[in-house]
DNA sequence: AAGGACTTGTGCCTTCGTGCACAAAGTTCA
DNA sequence: TGAACTTTGTGCACGAAGGCACAAGTCCTT
């Protein structure tokens, strides 16, 4: 896509540089369930193993693993400390990226409270919120406590936390405005958990995350089962 | 799969009734773009410009929808109002699906007062917690209020209410045991927003909310972008 | 030192998802 | 009525993803 990934085809791993995205989406799964097995003080793993605790097939993890380079011992497995080491500078986790977080409603209150960002590598440099009631208010964050800032702040907070990811938990009325100045502020990758679509240009990255989707597709599955149960009772009965 | 599915060949839609996950995971956001238009008094739409309000492409949506049967006119568009009662119908929110949350912290609390639920037909049956301070408190949902129940409660309160969806919003290290109970007590469609992995028979089925793994996924195509620009910063300076 | 047991890495094949392009069908206007 | 225009539905071709099976490489035992 971009012009440098065309002009260099040199990096080591991976001739010519192409995870695939199906892959991007398990690794940081197999780096949770590796830091775990870390703390249990695991060294050694066989790829039938992780695959199992990580719910993959064997043959996908070795596919999926065999992109990073060639970090298991045959007869062996894989020595889970390096693969970690390795998995998270993959995804860019072993330097610090800088948070927003837009919209500080119960979600976002949710979101300051997740433990699992700190260890990952994600910093919150920054809470904002509308709302007059909200503004002001100290949230207490994994490490430091922030304190909630109006709208206006925006995009200075972004130029001087340097911040590189933004995360839109607003009421769906407000996120393009709000994806719109990100965007202009400077930030390329964005997390949005309001229902609605966002249009952005080429360079940016949006991942969405939709409660009431992920559960229609439940309902979806759960009507086809009870669709099938019923005809085959009619089966029975007939 | 299961033994009525072989057997019924008989649906009218889609030859033999077989939706790629794909188009399921799409159809939602068709519908409320829809139900969007028809409050803003759209009657009529034309593949290209739904697509566009969908963000997918034209090709892709009039795929989909034909998955569902002919419901547009050549030369017109479709029709807002029946392409949305189909779709509707298809993902069986035309019935109401019951949803037990364990877990009443901060995400639950989000999960509870998001307004996304009750206009789509999932109604919150039940609030369930472990920790005693969380416990018997009151929660403003959307219509009643509820009020958390003790986790000895879960298995009682599954089969009064009939809930067919359960919604995991646990720690991590409470997740397998809250699943193997709702599993027991009849539930078959699982949401979880653990950061856990969970094992269940082949007959439940499991969809994963991480908020770690997406920002992870954005960190790694963040990464890759700042690589390129460095290496053509390189190159430029050569 | 050699053979056997074990595990990774990968080539091949199948399946699934996407995009293009066009025929079929409907509408509008003269 | 008929011709020009619009839009859906779909056949086809291509690329991505998944799974199988096995060669290549490592350790252990005798």
């Amino acid at each position: 896509m971009s012009l440098s990934r065309q002009l260099s085809p040199s990096r080591t791993r991976d001739d010519g540089r192409g995870i695939p995205d199906a892959t991007v989406a398990r690794l940081p799964v197999y780096h949770r369930v590796l830091r775990t097995l870390a703390d249990e003080g695991v060294h050694t793993i066989s790829s039938d193993h992780l695959a199992q605790s990580c719910g993959v097939s064997p043959a996908k993890l070795r596919k999926d693993l065999s992109h990073l380079g060639s970090y298991g011992t045959r007869g062996v497995g894989y020595d889970v400390a390096l693969l970690s080491y390795h998995i998270s500078r993959e995804l860019g986790l072993s330097q610090p990226w800088g948070v927003v977080i837009v919209g500080v409603g119960n979600l976002g209150h949710a979101l300051v409270s997740y433990r699992g960002f700190a260890s990952r590598g994600f910093e919150i440099v920054g809470l904002l919120d509308s709302h007059p009631d909200v503004v002001g208010k100290r949230v207490a964050a994994t490490g430091v406590d922030l304190i909630v800032q109006p709208m206006a702040q925006l995009e200075m907070l972004v130029r001087e936390s340097g911040a590189s990811i933004g995360v839109i938990a607003t009421p769906a009325e407000a996120a393009q405005k709000v994806c719109d100045r990100l965007v202009d502020a400077g930030v390329r990758s964005i997390l949005n958990f309001a229902p609605a679509v966002l249009v952005v240009s080429d360079e940016v990255e949006i991942r969405k995350v939709d409660l009431a989707v992920e559960l229609q597709i439940l309902a979806f599955h759960e009507q086809r089962r009870v669709d099938d149960s019923s005809q085959l009772a009619q089966v029975m009965n007939a």
